[in-house]
DNA sequence: AGCACGCCGACT
DNA sequence: GTCGGCGTGCTC
């Protein structure tokens, strides 16, 4: 048990306001525990807090304050505070930032929301109808539960009204209950599916390790249709038999309906859902019940990470190669490492699951440090889809034309055999630049350095970073010649245009995340097309996160080279995954598919260890470069991101930046930079990045922290640190 | 984050 | 003369 602190003693507070430091409190009238949630006054205001251990005892006795109540909520576990604390000395977070990531859920300060629900009772009615026995037989069919008004009347196929007439006469009674109730019990039982050798072996390996309450990570790979899921589902049946909690992490929470259906299969029931996607009374409901222990299994988008388990055995990370997994802004962190961290202090164990793993986890299993799951494809490896690059320079398409008629040729001969055809291209909307032909400018956006991109659907212009739009203009802004701003280069519309006027007659469909206004529109969506829906599926990286399309045999890369261009750390890394993911896509059922890449440059290394399959010899090539220039995983980085309302002021600050920087060196770290951030400017506020590199094993944030720390930053300028950053653009 | 205090421009 | 702009500083 965590320590009491009497009534009027002195204890530490810290609060989700952005205050960097603890403040004393009073203990409140009854006192508390070390953990508990609390309302403390401060200022003229009430804030929420979590007590956080002995008060300092270091500021004036009489300004001292109360604790003014301990709130009605589980409290926090010392594991939660030391992780919340070490994570944050890692991202070089304050304290605070954390906890208002370990505390977001609506109304943790009101009591728990009741509601009347209603169940049999012993009287009987005076005059019997229809009706009112169907509305006493289905409340003796849930034994002992209760229902709400509304299930309870839907169940017995009749109106409220009725129900409300049994309650005099006892034969139902109304009862008050709290709205936040437990999930359904997953029956760790339930038989799962038939595992092949292969995957039972390594769902015993994942279970002996479950089983021993010990800290491990293990990265389980499997090629596209080698069932990693199933195998990863056996360690959450261990985990529940021992009675712990399991989260499972999902990079594209949007496609989970069919995971959750997998999860309901092995298990009998859904678990808790975790995402942004949730109304605040699910929200609610997730943390208490996961607060609880009322919650075996969660599934979750990598905000998940920082609910309040009781009892946490077991972290899944899928996909765990996936970018989404690093949070890009407010707090910045990668969910995958965080879940390392968490469970090593929990003796937990982590699965990290990929048919394609970040060169990071490949080199961590390479050398030991975390164990190696390898899974072939139940089929055998002849069911991965053939790859062939189709060489763009022969072609010479026309201008504004992206299919080559080796692929038109090829889809033409899918779409009359009656299977379904892919076009992938990770660019939405219409054409990405909009030039015009007088002046040569491009339209960008008002409040960023972004290009706007053209969305023919809604018939304006976007930006994808900020999200501002304006109508499609009719002069060009720069110079006002009318008539003359041309879209250029292709986007998944415009693909759909050509690709109608190619194959008249066929049912062309895309897939865009800005094409639904919902998850659950998406949702639906992809399942039409998945049953065929369409014959011509035309989608961005959407398609590319795990689900199957069994009628899809031949999958055509548009631009295979748009992620290999500019000097992004890991992009022959990300187009590598890419690649194989989207060519996964190809004959997932019975028949083998066809990747068809087109490619400006067949002879690139990353082409070419895409198209021979030869996984190994990539990841080898690639880890002996990034060696040799010592960038991660085999050395460290860091950015520094000021932002303000003013460039050249915010280039001083960095340049001064970079000229002190003596402790860096005393680490043997480099500054490069100052120089315009990624985007450099986002809602009208300019950016500029200073990169750190440093070696592998020294105390990088101490060294950043103390050499920013002089740093005097007025008015609306900003300073983040992105430890390990994953965009360079 | 809020909210107060405090020091300079355009109104009654 | 004063009303109010938001820069700076404090909250246990």
């Amino acid at each position: 048990m965590q320590q009491h602190f009497a009534e009027n003693a002195l204890v530490a507070v810290a609060t989700t306001q952005p205050l960097d430091r603890l403040l004393d409190y009073r203990a409140p009238e009854g006192g508390c525990f070390q953990g508990a949630f609390v309302e403390v006054p401060l200022g003229p205001r009430k804030v929420q807090g979590v007590v956080w251990g002995p008060g300092k005892g270091d500021y004036d006795r009489s300004k001292i304050r109360q604790i003014l109540r301990v709130l009605d909520v589980p409290p926090m576990r010392a594991e939660m505070q030391d992780f919340l604390r070490r994570c944050g000395a890692y991202t070089l977070t304050p304290l605070n930032n954390m906890l208002r990531l370990a505390t977001r859920a609506p109304g943790l300060g009101d009591p728990p929301s009741m509601q009347k629900v209603y169940r049999a009772g012993q009287g009987a009615p005076e005059r019997m109808t229809d009706a009112r026995r169907r509305v006493m037989e289905a409340a003796a069919e849930m034994g002992g539960l209760s229902l709400t008004l509304r299930e309870l009347a839907e169940a017995a196929g009749t109106s409220p009204q009725v129900v409300k007439g049994l309650l005099p006469s006892g034969a139902i009674v109304e009862e008050v209950s709290p709205r936040d109730t437990a999930y359904p019990y997953l029956d760790p039982q339930t038989p799962g599916k038939t595992l092949t050798d292969a995957q039972a072996a390594a769902a015993a390996q994942l279970q002996a390790d479950q089983k021993a309450h010990r800290y491990a990570t293990t990265l389980l790979r499997g090629v596209t249709g080698s069932g990693k899921t199933e195998v990863y589902l056996e360690a959450v049946a261990e985990a529940l038999r021992q009675n712990r909690q399991a989260l499972v992490m999902l990079p594209e929470i949007a496609l989970s309906a069919e995971f959750l259906n997998r999860v309901e299969e092995r298990f009998g029931a859904r678990p808790a859902e975790w995402h942004s996607g949730l109304t605040m009374t699910e929200r609610r409901r997730a943390w208490r019940m996961v607060a609880e222990g009322k919650a075996q299994l969660v599934v979750g988008a990598r905000s998940a990470l920082f609910l309040p388990f009781q009892n946490l055995g077991l972290i899944v990370v899928d996909e765990e190669h996936d970018s989404s997994y690093k949070q890009e802004d407010g707090v910045l962190y990668n969910a995958r490492d965080m879940a390392v961290l968490r469970a090593s202090l929990l003796d937990a164990q982590v699965v990290l699951a990929s048919a394609t793993p970040s060169l990071e986890s490949w080199t961590n299993a390479q050398g030991g440090k975390y164990k190696l799951l390898e899974l072939e494809s139940r089929y055998g490896p002849a069911l991965l889809p053939e790859m062939r690059a189709i060489d763009m320079r022969p072609d010479k398409l026309p201008a504004n034309r992206w299919i080559s008629t080796t692929l038109q040729a090829a889809a033409r001969a899918r779409i009359e055999a009656g299977e379904q055809v892919l076009f992938f291209l990770n660019r939405r909307g219409f054409a990405p630049v909009t030039l015009c032909r007088a002046c040569g400018q491009q339209v960008g956006c008002n409040d960023c350095d972004a290009r706007m991109v053209e969305h023919r659907f809604l018939n304006r212009l976007v930006c994808h970073q900020c999200g501002e739009s304006q109508a499609i203009p009719e002069a060009c802004p720069s110079c006002g010649v009318e008539g003359k701003l041309a879209p250029v280069g292709p986007g998944v519309e415009r693909l759909a245009e050509e690709a109608a006027e190619l194959f008249p007659n066929t049912r062309i469909a895309v897939l865009s995340s800005d094409l639904y206004g919902t998850a659950r529109e998406l949702k639906q969506q992809v399942q039409e097309i998945a049953e065929g829906g369409a014959d011509i599926i035309i989608g961005t990286q959407l398609v590319a996160k795990g689900h199957n399309f069994p009628l899809l045999t031949l999958v055509g890369v548009i631009d295979a080279d748009l992620g290999l261009q500019g000097s992004d750390l890991r992009a022959a890394e990300r187009t590598f995954q890419l690649m194989r993911q989207v060519a996964g896509r190809a004959g997932r059922a019975d028949k083998p598919g066809t990747a068809l890449l087109q490619t400006y440059q067949p002879e690139h290394p990353v082409i070419r260890a895409i198209l021979a399959g030869k996984e190994q010899e990539f990841w080898r090539a690639e880890a002996d470069e990034r060696r040799a220039s010592g960038m991660p995983p085999f050395g460290r980085l860091a950015g520094i991101i000021l932002s303000g309302p003013e460039s050249a002021q915010l280039f001083d600050i960095g340049n001064t930046l970079a000229r002190n920087d003596g402790v860096l060196r005393e680490i043997d770290a480099q500054v490069f930079g100052p120089a315009p951030a990624p985007i450099a400017r986002v809602r009208g506020r300019h950016r500029v990045r200073l990169l750190v590199k440093a070696p592998k094993g020294v105390a990088l944030q101490n060294a950043i922290s103390h050499w920013i720390a002089p740093l005097r930053l007025t008015g609306d300028t900003r300073i983040a640190v992105d430890i390990d950053p994953q965009s360079f653009f």
